[in-house]
RNA sequence: CGGAGCGUAGCUCAGCUUGGUAGAGCACCAGCUUUGGGAGCUGGCUGUCGCAGGUUCAAAUCCUGUCGCUCCGACCA
């Protein structure tokens, strides 16, 4: 390709509305452009990195034994609703209507689709395995898309369903593509980490997401130094909080003391009150499908609410209204509390959940279910009726991990895969059955793995770069080879030299770009760099006198090399990366 | 959805407080010079100041509304 014949339009500038590194390379590399928020066009470079990966998943998909398929992103509200999607995942549903009004969605995922193929077109154990995977367009009702390409309202994503007869075989396939995957992003040349993913309302271990650890991740990562152990923040546990949990000898009974306009943990515990975070229990309200719950976690903790999902079973809850809370316990939030004998009437009867770290607590401070009042001297197991004990606290950094005893860190990172284990959630919804061994009807046994295809080409670009730019691996890069003539007049020696060795190298089926641009040289250079070719081959007159032209890899350093042999070193360069 | 900020040339931004002919740099076009890391000089082109309404003799500037974009938050009682 010549520089002049395709389309570069890069900016020496850093547009307004990019924030971080890899978004502001996207536009001033120009391989995107912004149509609208979280909407994006992709120019001829940025397409072309995007269908080496694409074609990296395809291939490692094909490997892996799994079939593609392309299913239409336009699809009946029906099945959502048969799936239980239609309300539990609405937030995300885009809808749209036909002449007729009736009403349509834009696929965010493809669950239900392949599901319904799966119940149609598979009835015997004969014929399965099966795994069905597509490259498309996916449509997100995003709360906020931001960084570009990283959270957007439309994104290319490869999803792959599994469908299996038994739970081995089930998790054989989910292993093939946790397998699939990490051979995936290391082709991509990006460093990943596997991590340990909540299974939110599904539940089971089966789960994992591929992380790129950086900064300007949307999630965070508890893990081991020791490699041993690594999950997302989710799901993360721990041997528990540093400062141990007081149990310490009580009064016959907890003590009322008044604590006006004292409405946080941080209030309670500056004096007069003095009352350590850790010895206060946090008590929260919650609206699960229109009950209430009690939820308690120690006062220096946060509740997960991924956590708290999985034991509601429901990820259809929210924090309840001051004004609900008030009806049902008399008192405002910073007054609550689970004491049995604060809760009357019906606030007797509801469920309260409470955080592993609580267990046998005793010489603890809570709300009164007063406004304006807290209890002292409580112990949980005598003063409280808990229903359920869950670890519903979100691990700390510092805290000792379970496998190893070691400190956890925590650290950002961007999600660019997730493999699944479904089970049976989906293919019981929506008929997937088929008959096995016995004649006995059976459920598909489901795995559901997802690759963010346009995310992780810009993850690449966030883990890849330096002040000038892009530094893209060769495998993912727009082109592999950048030709660069100092001088372009037709018949000049650096013109006829470049020419030869463009030709020569897309020849031997190198991606290369010629830059026949006629520009001064730091200029090209600039936008060499910028767009982050791996190779750069420069030719001038002042290396020509010598016969020589010069190879620089991105980020290296010059090698002269004669010119006849440059296409030879181009490849042997090229060829142990690919 | 809540909060904050920003919408002026293709891009980055100034001008707005204190109303009075629309600005700079880069980019683009022409010419000359230059030519190994985003050149110099000369000349030129470029605007619905997001949109709508209002106040005013007069609005980019003040007021109201609205749309868009960016960031933060959206359980932490």
């Amino acid at each position: 390709m010549r520089w002049t014949h395709t389309f570069v339009p890069t900016l020496k500038e850093t547009p307004a509305d990019a924030e971080i590194t890899s978004h502001k390379l996207l536009l001033r590399a120009g391989l995107v452009r912004k149509l609208t928020g979280g909407l994006y066009t992709f120019l001829p470079l940025g397409l072309r990195a995007l269908r080496k990966i694409e074609q990296i998943v395809r291939e490692e998909m094909d490997r892996a034994g799994a079939l593609e398929v392309a299913m239409p992103c336009l699809q009946p509200p029906e099945i959502w609703q048969q799936s239980g999607r239609y309300v539990s995942a609405a937030e995300v549903l885009y809808h749209a209507h036909d002449r007729a009004q009736k009403e349509w969605v834009l696929g965010p995922t493809h669950e239900e689709v392949i599901t319904s193929l799966a119940a149609a077109e598979i009835n015997s154990y004969r014929q399965l395995p099966k795994n069905f995977y597509q490259i498309t367009v996916k449509f997100r009702d995003e709360i906020r898309p931001r960084f570009g390409l990283m959270r957007a309202k439309e994104f290319i994503m490869k999803d792959a369903y599994s469908f299996d007869a038994t739970d081995e075989a089930a998790s054989a396939s989910y292993q093939k593509m946790y397998d699939a995957y990490t051979r995936i992003f290391a082709r991509c040349g990006l460093k990943t980490v596997a991590v340990e993913a909540d299974t939110g309302v599904i539940g089971g271990k089966f789960s994992h997401e591929f992380m790129v650890p950086a900064e300007t991740g949307e999630n965070e990562v508890v893990y081991c130094e020791s490699g041993r152990y690594a999950a997302n923040i989710e799901k993360a546990t721990s041997q528990g909080p540093l400062v141990p949990t007081p149990k310490i000898p009580v009064p016959a009974t907890p003590e009322k003391f008044a604590t006006p306009g004292v409405a946080t943990i941080d209030a309670l515990a500056q004096p007069p009150y003095g009352v350590a975070p850790h010895h206060q229990i946090k008590t929260l309200i919650f609206l699960a499908e229109s009950k209430l719950v009690l939820v308690l976690v120690r006062g220096d903790d946060q509740l997960n609410e991924a956590k708290l999902a999985g034991l509601l079973g429901t990820s259809q809850f929210r924090p309840a209204e001051p004004e609900e809370i008030f009806g049902a316990l008399g008192a405002h939030p910073g007054s609550l509390g689970a004491v049995a004998a604060t809760l009357a009437g019906p606030a007797a009867a509801l469920p309260v959940y409470a955080d592993e770290a609580l267990r046998g607590a005793a010489g603890m401070t809570t709300g009164a279910n007063e406004d304006g009042f807290h209890l002292r001297h409580v112990a949980i197991d005598r003063d409280l009726q808990v229903t359920k004990w869950a670890d519903l606290r979100t691990v700390q950094a510092g805290e000792l991990c379970t496998a190893t005893g070691q400190p956890l860190k925590i650290r950002r990172a961007i999600e660019v895969g997730h493999v699944f284990k479904l089970g049976t959630k989906y293919s019981e919804k929506l008929r997937a059955f088929f008959l096995d061994e016995q004649g006995r009807s059976q459920p598909c046994i489901m795995g559901c793995y997802g690759i963010g295809v346009t995310r992780t080409l810009q993850a690449v670009i966030e883990q890849c770069n330096d002040k000038d730019g892009i530094l893209w691996p060769p495998s993912v890069a727009p082109y592999t080879v950048c030709v660069t003539p100092l001088n372009v007049a037709a018949g000049s020696a650096a013109m006829n030299w470049a020419e030869r060795i463009y030709t020569e190298l897309t020849a031997a089926g190198v991606d290369v770009i010629l830059d026949d641009r006629d520009e001064r040289p730091g200029f090209k250079f600039k936008d060499a760099d910028l767009v982050g070719f791996p190779l750069r081959v420069s030719i001038g007159e002042k290396s020509l006198a010598k016969g020589e032209v010069e190879i620089k890899p991105r980020g290296g350093s010059v090698t002269p090399v004669t010119a006849e042999e440059a296409v030879a070193k181009v490849l042997a360069l090229l060829d142990p990366r690919k």
